[in-house]
RNA sequence: GGCGGAGUAGCUCAGUCGGUUAGAGCAGCGGAAUCAUAAUCCGCGUGUCGGGGGUUCAAGUCCCUCCUCCGCUACCA
């Protein structure tokens, strides 16, 4: 048995995701997890949301709610969803708990007292009718290059020239409009990850076994133009972690809070205390090197956006503590899913969301398909024909109907029972053989986190069982042979049963079901495949389970598509 | 602009160190079977591997160049 530690990005707190943001990172991570508990590994699977920051603020202003109470509230319905999608998280933090706040300030004392913290004065825009400084981005104006009249701050949309703020024509607040704006100075703390660049360049290049997607955004940032920045670690804002050094005030930091993306990494610690607090146990054995940690495996699942800080800034943060942290060991990067020819669009509406992908069907659909699909070499494209497609071969016509077929037969012909009798003979000595290599097949693309590759696995295992049976054909030997065709039943009989473990990281409710139905609650993972074959007691009862996976029709596709389709489309 | 990723069958994608005749699933066509959610199983692939050039006995794979799409570009998170 080993441990692994498993943390997914953490959502942003503002409002309901899509399912591009699942399968980016919470899904495969969630699907991992899975996977290893069932192999009996122990597993502390981590998520949490991302809470602070301007966006939070300003989308709590607008529901005219206090910030901490919008956070809770959008926090309480994330992790409803999560549960919804059957996201098997040990437990689902939240960035502005009281951990992450000590953890966060810990973290900056030993990196000022490592001296690697320095405080900068900086000019800033200010925005009197918002009362805050506003980011380059929240400024909006006329672009000096190509006119264009509603240029951000950091970069002009139309005609992609990078711009500081103060080189906007007419400047105003992109988020009131006002243009009474100033430039004040302000002082911030930065993170010296200049240097820490050759220890994080050394540590980048001894992950050989990483994916090309995530070494080369690393590489990339430690190398372009002027190598590594410096970055700034606090903001002007209420919302936060205050600045403090350890437990300690921070003299001219006043009234500051950590950047989000100091503060959000820090929460995947934070989050494991949280659980151990709640469950009066020890969460450093999961964290600390010198207590217990060193043994543990850390995997981290993300989207391609997230890579530079799970890469750089937060290994300059472990390191540069001087403490014996937990580094993660392999990162699992994602591209990105699109919806139906452009990208999901949450202020057009544009795509599934969440919520609405739960109202329209079981979590199981959602997860079969996204993972089956899931962007690992490059973009991939949700349409909800592939969809209807997919979700209707694989799991009705594939797996679905083989669960039915078998029950069904072995309802009319062995009186709901598990038949007794007979032995295997060199067609079930094939079918072992057969899935004893696509079994370590479909274990080594867990391990390697290779989603698609491990689905296109399970897939071909199921198909087995169809092969199986049409070819032994149990309707047919029973004509002649009663008791061969009671030993072909039993055999399909346990494979509904296998079906439900090896499935569980993918389709957990369906896997339930047939678990359920063939009255057993064996959760063994497989090691001899005749065994698992031979499995069930002969005589044992079993239900006929409902429909497993009822079939999108043509109708409800072509609807789903026309109301998810976005505004303006 | 810079950096990175991608471009392979009608669709979604594999293709490892350059090495047999470029593969899988879906869709399509033909057949078998009739236990089953009309579900299954078997058979059927002439595709400028984005274009062009080069290296090599041999290129989807390596090099150069051009085209297209996507992402990132450090104060969105």
């Amino acid at each position: 048995m080993a441990r692994f530690l498993i943390t997914s990005a953490l959502p942003y707190v503002n409002g309901v995701k899509h399912l591009g943001t699942l399968i980016g990172s919470q899904l495969p991570a969630d699907l991992y997890a899975r996977y290893m508990r069932l192999r009996g590994h122990e597993v502390m699977f981590i998520c949490a949301t991302d809470e602070h920051g301007a966006p939070a603020e300003l989308a709590a202003a607008k529901a005219g709610k206090p910030v901490d109470l919008y956070c809770a509230e959008m926090h309480a319905i994330q992790a409803d969803l999560a549960q919804g999608f059957r996201l098997s998280f040990d437990h689902y933090g939240r960035s502005s708990s009281p951990q992450n706040h000590a953890l966060t300030q810990h973290f900056a004392g030993r990196l000022s007292d490592a001296g690697l913290i320095e405080e900068v004065n900086e000019r800033q825009i200010y925005s009197k009718a918002d009362g805050r400084f506003l980011p380059d981005r929240y400024i909006e104006g006329t672009c000096p290059n190509c006119g264009y009249e509603r240029a951000r701050g950091d970069q002009c949309e139309n005609c992609t020239k990078q711009l500081n703020p103060t080189d906007l024509i007419n400047p105003r607040s992109a988020i009131s409009g006002s243009t009474d704006l100033e430039v004040r100075e302000t002082t911030h703390l930065y993170l010296r990850q200049s240097t820490l660049k050759d220890r994080l360049d050394a540590w980048i290049d001894q992950q050989t076994d990483w994916p090309v997607l995530t070494t080369s955004i690393a590489k990339k940032w430690l190398h372009d133009d002027d190598g590594l920045q410096d970055r700034g670690i606090t903001r002007d804002l209420a919302w936060g972690v205050p600045v403090k050094k350890g437990t300690e005030d921070w003299p001219g930091m006043e009234g500051k809070v950590f950047y989000v993306w100091f503060d959000a990494p820090i929460e995947y610690i934070a989050a494991t205390k949280e659980w151990a607090d709640a469950n009066h146990t020890d969460w450093e054995r999961w964290w600390r090197t010198d207590k217990g940690a060193e043994d543990v495996t850390y995997v981290q699942f993300m989207g391609k956006d997230n890579v530079p800080f799970h890469t750089l800034s937060f290994p300059a943060t472990i390191m540069g503590s001087g403490e014996p942290w937990k580094l993660v060991d392999y990162i699992k990067s994602f591209n990105y899913l699109n919806y139906d020819g452009g990208q999901f669009s949450t202020s057009l509406g544009r795509g599934v969301f969440m919520d609405q992908a739960l109202e329209i069907l079981p979590a199981d659909y959602w997860r079969w398909w996204l993972l089956s699909h899931a962007p690992e070499s490059s973009d991939s494209e949700f349409t909800w024909d592939n969809f209807q497609a997919a979700v209707n071969k694989d799991l009705a016509d594939v797996l679905g109907n083989f669960v039915s077929r078998i029950t069904k037969f072995a309802r009319s012909k062995f009186d709901q029972t598990v038949p007794s009798g007979g032995h295997f003979r060199t067609r079930e000595e094939a079918l072992v053989a057969a899935l004893t290599t696509k079994l370590a097949e479909y274990e080594h693309h867990m391990e390697a986190m290779e989603v698609r590759k491990s689905a296109n696995t399970l897939r071909a295992i199921w198909v087995l069982g169809n092969e199986y049976l049409q070819e032994a054909a149990p309707w047919a030997t029973f004509k002649s042979d009663p008791e061969m065709a009671g030993m072909q039943v039993r055999c399909g009989l346990n494979l509904i049963r296998l079906y439900a473990v090896l499935s569980a990281p993918f389709i957990p409710d369906a896997s339930h079901t047939m678990m359920a139905a063939i009255g057993s609650t064996d959760w063994t993972w497989p090691k001899d495949m005749a065994q698992a074959l031979d499995l069930l007691p002969h005589g044992a009862r079993f239900d006929v389970p409902d429909v497993l996976f009822a079939k999108i029709s043509d109708e409800q596709r072509d609807a789903w598509a026309a109301q998810y389709s976005g505004r303006g489309a």
